[in-house]
DNA sequence: CTGTTAGCGCTTTCAA
DNA sequence: TTGAAAGCGCTAACAG
């Protein structure tokens, strides 16, 4: 069971202090020979170095601290594949915790992970608030956010203003004359404002907004407003939305794309498995996890506060268009 | 910013002991004058108690080293989710790892937790061999594995033969005589085996076995293979499974179900969106991974090995059949 | 109810 | 190149 071989018990077998063995461990200013006896020694008795004492002496724990406001959506999922990836390639680990999508949570999960001293913190906000901020420079350990943006502090995120241009851009293209834009709220300000307008100023033509939450249902709910504006294409903010009014459609035996075009933003594997397939806006959220870890990495290292968007995303361009 | 305020200060400024303040941190066998003026200082000086030296001296981390095949499915997300939200009502921490499939790296990863400390381990398991079994004695850390099932081990996992059994039943009954189950390899003992044996046994009318991956795309290309059976329903051992097949379907303009029925296990959101929508077995992962929480604390509070199976799932009849 | 006294297991000066 | 010694910040007997 649980041998609690400690660095005193190595040291006493080698015939040396407990220094030495330390190090051994770590930065190796030893001999060749007792190098090799303790190196024997601590795979016999299989000998661990107690993590939380190390820690205590060492001001760091190579441990990450990542908020998310909540773990199961493919965005999320995909994002944080790409973090652990990195993170554990360079012997980082994740320790996470879920905000529910509620900002008092988020602020809650940050004060702990500082407590926990963790080495840096990764936010996947729902939005950033003004306290937020105030944490952020409250405390000297790194923070980065991801999704949202605030010059004030480390961002990372997807450009969603360009993204909503190039299908907008595109849809005008196709001689699409009149949109009608299922948006979330401007809370959301990347997906409910940004992703919005640069598809607006793209598209040029008449477009009628109307408002929804990110649900499937609540969009399949707005079927017969959305109708009641007669539109040529309907853009939802996010893929699911744009599948919720899908099958309004089916339901309603509307045909798409010969009655009505569909769009929507995520290139989620569920939109290629639609019938019809739906054209879409690909974020590769595990190539912006990588950035997100590399970018963590960045500040560890000393560098300083900065944003970065990411372009890494695509049209995907599919039968419901 | 850091402000090395440590509980020896608090205690100075309070004017008692270290002990004191330590007892008002934890047991709070304390009086009510000393209680409130230390309550008071420690909000002034935003002091928190150093988590490592904590840790160093009691024995519990209240860290659950999990373990995932891969973070980016929606099973595992769902899973995780319950999973953390149990864990953080009780002040517990995931710390996770991902084994990307590979039982090498899966072990490593149970190695790496024990060091760390971590009170308990969870493996979401892709199959458990017998060096995983060799190390789960050796270790003394509670160690839980769900998704797969094996009698030496403390194992929590759906009831994969009566979910089969449910389905098959249903089919059964719905009058149809011939079937193809697009099944996975037997190397997965829970999806490969037990699902496909719960099922045929309840079917009891004609079944042939065709043998896929997980991938939608295979499934779709068995399509012209899958057909020249002529079954009246085919069986997918998962959603992705029954929806590849769906798209050869469609591209085929063969329709669903009034030409061939489908139907598949998982009642993931995708087969809810699909057209016709997927009759499935709902996995109540959320659920489940809540119930693996749960477990993992009766191990932790000394209760000896066991295994667990979960009947939280139930029979989707959409318009696939 | 409270203070004193020992460490937890490790790292890190400092001198040798 | 090595060892002695001094803690990191906290908890937990024990005695009062």
């Amino acid at each position: 069971m649980a041998k609690k071989v400690t660095i005193s018990d190595i040291a006493k077998m080698a015939g040396v202090s407990k220094s030495t063995v330390s190090r051994y461990l770590n930065n190796g200013y030893i001999s060749e020979k007792k190098s090799a006896i303790i190196s024997q020694l601590i795979r016999d008795t299989g000998f661990k170095s107690n993590f939380f004492a190390s820690r205590l002496k060492t001001k760091y724990s190579r441990l990450i601290g990542i908020v998310l406001p909540r773990i199961d959506s493919y965005a999320v999922g995909q994002m944080l594949a790409g973090i652990t990836q990195i993170l554990n390639e360079q012997s980082y680990q994740a320790i996470i915790i879920t905000s529910d999508l509620d900002h008092e949570k988020e602020i809650r999960a940050i004060h702990q992970f500082n407590e926990q001293g963790v080495d840096a913190i990764i936010v996947i906000s729902i939005g950033i608030t003004e306290k937020q901020i105030e944490i952020v420079h409250q405390y000297s350990t790194p923070i980065v956010f991801a999704g949202q943006y605030d010059k004030r502090l480390s961002c990372i995120k997807f450009n969603d203003k360009k993204a909503g241009s190039i299908l907008g851009e595109y849809l005008r293209q196709k001689g699409f004359k009149t949109c009608v834009y299922l948006g979330v709220p401007d809370s959301d300000k990347a997906v409910g404002i940004e992703r919005r307008n640069g598809f607006i100023k793209a598209f040029k033509n008449k477009v009628i907004l109307i408002h929804t939450d990110f649900s499937f249902e609540q969009a399949y709910a707005q079927g017969d407003k959305i109708m009641s504006y007669t539109p040529s294409v309907v853009v939802g903010a996010t893929d699911n939305i744009a599948l919720g009014f899908l099958k309004y459609l089916h339901q309603n035996k509307i045909n798409v794309p010969q009655k009505i075009a569909l769009a929507g933003f995520g290139g989620y594997s569920m939109g290629e498995v639609s019938s019809p397939s739906l054209t879409s806006i690909f974020f590769n959220f595990k190539a912006l996890g990588r950035k997100i870890a590399f970018f963590t990495f960045k500040r560890l290292s000393g560098e300083t506060f900065s944003s970065y968007f990411e372009d890494d995303f695509k049209l995907l361009i599919r039968e419901s268009t």
